[in-house]
DNA sequence: CTGAAAGCGCTTACAG
DNA sequence: CTGAAAGCGCTTACAG
């Protein structure tokens, strides 16, 4: 900018004013300012800019993986929000790993970015607590922050869980079967609660061996589902909490049944949608989310936070939508 | 920084020497910086470094839609590469809008990114030679620049069609038709081209109603499949040209089968792998990229780039693989 | 081992 | 309408 001021023959002041059309220029001077930023490709320094004003309209995404569907689309969303307000957007994945959430978090605050989005992973976040204090506005996704008083946008797991089962229990199933994430995962917490709560209130017990919390590898949902399928009193129905349980469920059933020809399949509802659960025979009948809504509320609570006014904290929680395709409305033998 | 010098009784500089492990500083004096910086809540302004420094520790990242698993993969893998390099990223999607590509790219240079990693859209990208001459690195991915010389990563494209093409020939298909997306997207340029060369190369004939060339909209994909696969002379197979037009074909196929329940299906090979292409009956074969691999291989590019050295310019080519599940290996009728 | 000064590239607050 | 000075929060280059 200074070298601008000098090839134009004006003051760095005045360059300025060009730069961000500020008003009360002299046209000519305007001109000689214009041609002297092209002659040497002056572009402003955004980060310069940033420091002297105090804000860097920025903020910062954590998400659990940035290449899963369910967080790219939410993300998508925070980020379209973002531009509305001409603000640029940080991504990291923490692979629920708490210490790599933490080195993200921590790093986008650095760079002082305006808020955070966060899916927050492990049991303590009061490191963010200073940042807070600071004046970085955080909204946290998908799970609510472990010890931290903070803004929140969830949604009705336990509701969702229950309308899946309920469904299920409608189409005459009684040993009905539940797959869940591992349990310190909050949402798989929250979905089990829910499986629960649907079978108690429907005056039936729940039959620990039907229940399984663990993450979705392969030898897991074998394990699983040979001692929920193959025993004397077999499973008819399963509930399975996440759409990468239900994808491991799906291809373990097909892998059986190419193998051994034998089992009858089970019917299946999911949490979560997924590409192509229409296409699938029988469609899978599905408890959906709306990642896409769960991102631009989150991104919208975090604007508003952002306003500076003292506002009270907000926990959202968005509704989930029962999808019918198949594969949920098959009786039991 | 400077509150923290005051509250320890020590200068800025020494401060600065504490904070950023600088060797060279009295363990008591030390001692009594820290305690100034946990009692302040004092963070390091990152912004400030930078700015002093003159880079940023930071990449930009635009591609067409994060909300894609195909680029949110890909996205992933930069983002990887970026952390083990102690570099942020910054994301952004151009929903093919050059002009929204435009207005990103700039806006992370005007932040002074390190270097950017763009998928191209649009004729004209000269507006970032002068940045790439103020010495931001770019590399581009899946495509290359309209219009200017640098780093791109792109996949084969050509090969990868052709290989799939001369699967269907093999299995005895004539009549293969071809689905690909808008002309004017320079992957589904190529892909159309490998298409024909394949025909040609087996001494076939190309029927230009073979061929479609559009957005995978709904309507697009059922007047094509109307055209191709009820004349007197139908297409036996179907080569579609990446993920998106593959799931609309199948889901305008399983319709019109619900519907009217006529038509033989065609057999089906498709550019991209996706998610449960193997669960669903038949298996669908396809044409694999590895968008991990290329947002790997993008972003080394790009920090072999941001070395400084005075490099060619490179344009690797990555390999596509045939996976052979059912739906490409339907004999013809 | 410690520090005073200058400067990165802008904006703010003021003066003319 | 235009500009000179100070300062955002750091690091660099030097001196002691």
């Amino acid at each position: 900018m200074n070298d601008v001021a000098a090839a134009a023959g004006v003051a760095l002041k005045t360059v300025s004013r060009v730069v961000n059309d500020e008003p009360g220029v002299n046209p000519a001077t305007a001109e000689k300012v214009k041609a002297a930023i092209d002659a040497l490709g002056f572009r402003r320094n955004d980060g310069a800019r940033t420091l002297r004003r105090g804000h860097t309209a920025s903020i910062g995404v954590v998400v659990r993986d940035l290449a899963d569907p369910f967080y790219s689309t939410l993300t998508r969303a925070v980020e379209e929000v973002a531009l509305t307000h001409g603000f640029l957007v940080f991504t990291g994945s923490s692979d629920e790993s708490p210490s790599r959430q933490r080195e993200l978090a921590l790093a986008f605050c650095a760079r002082r970015v305006d808020g955070v989005v966060i899916v927050p992973v492990g049991e303590d976040h009061l490191y963010l607590q200073p940042e807070i204090a600071a004046g970085v506005a955080a909204v946290f996704v998908d799970r609510p922050a472990a010890n931290l008083e903070a803004d929140a946008v969830l949604v009705d797991n336990v509701g969702g869980v229950r309308k899946g089962i309920e469904h299920l229990l409608a189409h005459g199933h009684r040993r009905i079967a539940f797959l869940g994430d591992a349990p310190d995962i909050f949402t798989a917490g929250e979905r089990v609660r829910g499986y629960r709560e649907a079978l108690t209130a429907a005056g039936h017990l729940v039959d620990p061996s039907l229940i399984s919390m663990a993450s979705p590898t392969r030898a897991a949902v074998r394990a699983a589902l040979e001692r929920m399928l193959d025993g004397p009193s077999p499973a008819t129905a399963l509930f399975t909490g996440n759409s990468r349980l239900t994808v491991a469920v799906l291809r373990d059933l097909a892998e059986q049944q190419q193998e051994h020809g034998r089992r009858r399949r089970p019917a299946l509802v999911g949490f979560d949608d997924f590409e192509v659960a229409d296409l699938l025979s029988p469609g899978v009948t599905v408890i959906a989310q709306d990642p896409a809504r769960i991102g631009r509320a989150a991104a919208e609570l975090l604007f508003r936070r952002m306003d500076g006014k003292n506002r009270e904290i907000v926990r959202r929680e968005l509704p989930t939508r029962l999808i019918v395709r198949g594969s949920g409305e098959m009786p039991p033998p």
